[in-house]
DNA sequence: GCGGATTGATACCTGTACGTATTATTTTGT
DNA sequence: ACAAAATAATACGTACAGGTATCAATCCGC
């Protein structure tokens, strides 16, 4: 097909930021984000949890046993020091985890996950893999293979940017 | 369909979410587009507005001419018609744009970019193209066809997922 | 042309993101 | 040993996401 080869060459040409341009990633990443983002929280709501608390809760369970304090969940889920506090103050208001000052460190608090938090992640972790499952089946083995490891590549770049971006 | 259904079944399932897989889907997607967006509000800050209003900006510049009410911005944009409110009603007092009831409808209101609105995305265009690039650069430019060829699968899936959700 | 459904926007709420400033504690340099 | 730097968490502020409830205007079926 002259015509789309055509049509691709100058869609390369043009600037990464251009109207015509099909496709631009950030707009793509948001809506990407918030798309998987607002279809998780709708299939939990019923849990009384949001997609960051179970995000929490998936890094206390995957890691009990290990001490884990809010500077380290703030580290691994990129997230500010603030958010975290916030995050994690509710979650105790609803006891779904236990906070205590550390014996190493005094400043520092150290989480762990309660019963409840558990039974809580365990009911919608079935919800965030079927919806996991739903999302990637557009995509064939392959594609999820390439895809998810091309998206790993920009996610390193994006923090970098971030890091660097400190003033 | 009876096929297609046997097809998708049969699908069923990689451990998607275990935790030895080094690659998940969602925390990938979430870090890296709160590092995109995060890199920009720090690159942006000294503008005086924040990546959300630039992508307002972006749309009311890019369709100048047209009319244009919140509802249109909240399908572009695939947020809640709430935030969009809260959002237009900051930038119209910064004086970024201007809102008008519609002579056709007079539900709706009409966004107007203004001078000063206009200045201050084609000064953040730049760095907005910038972070682009930065960011896409540690993938080759077949990379980036693919990757952007995937993404938007997925987001259009993620998208799908998020509207059948709704209860 | 009238009553019910729909639609565009908003008020109010909770939750999250992240900036600055502050406090308490630990670490480090000398 | 002690002052200075670094660190963990927090208080407080602004912005954004999105839910419910509400209002006003429009549309639609009859």
């Amino acid at each position: 097909m002259a015509f789309e080869k055509d049509f691709l060459e100058e869609e390369e040409n043009l600037p990464l930021d251009a109207p015509g341009r099909r496709r631009r990633l950030p707009p793509l990443l948001r809506r990407a984000w918030y798309g998987l983002n607002q279809a998780f929280r709708r299939r939990v709501s019923g849990e009384g949890i949001t997609p960051d608390q179970f995000t929490v809760l998936r890094w206390l369970v995957e890691k009990k046993g290990e001490v884990i304090a809010q500077r380290d969940l703030a580290d691994w889920m990129g997230s500010d020091p603030n958010t975290i506090a916030s995050l994690v103050k509710r979650m105790e208001d609803s006891e779904l985890l236990d906070r205590r000052v550390s014996k190493e460190d005094r400043r520092a608090r150290e989480l762990c996950v309660t019963g409840k938090g558990e039974e809580v992640y365990e009911s919608c972790r079935v919800s965030a893999l079927d919806l996991q499952t739903e999302v990637l089946s557009v995509l064939s083995d392959e594609e999820i293979e390439t895809f998810l490891k091309l998206l790993e590549k920009v996610t390193n770049a994006a923090s970098v940017a971030a890091e660097e971006s400190r003033q």
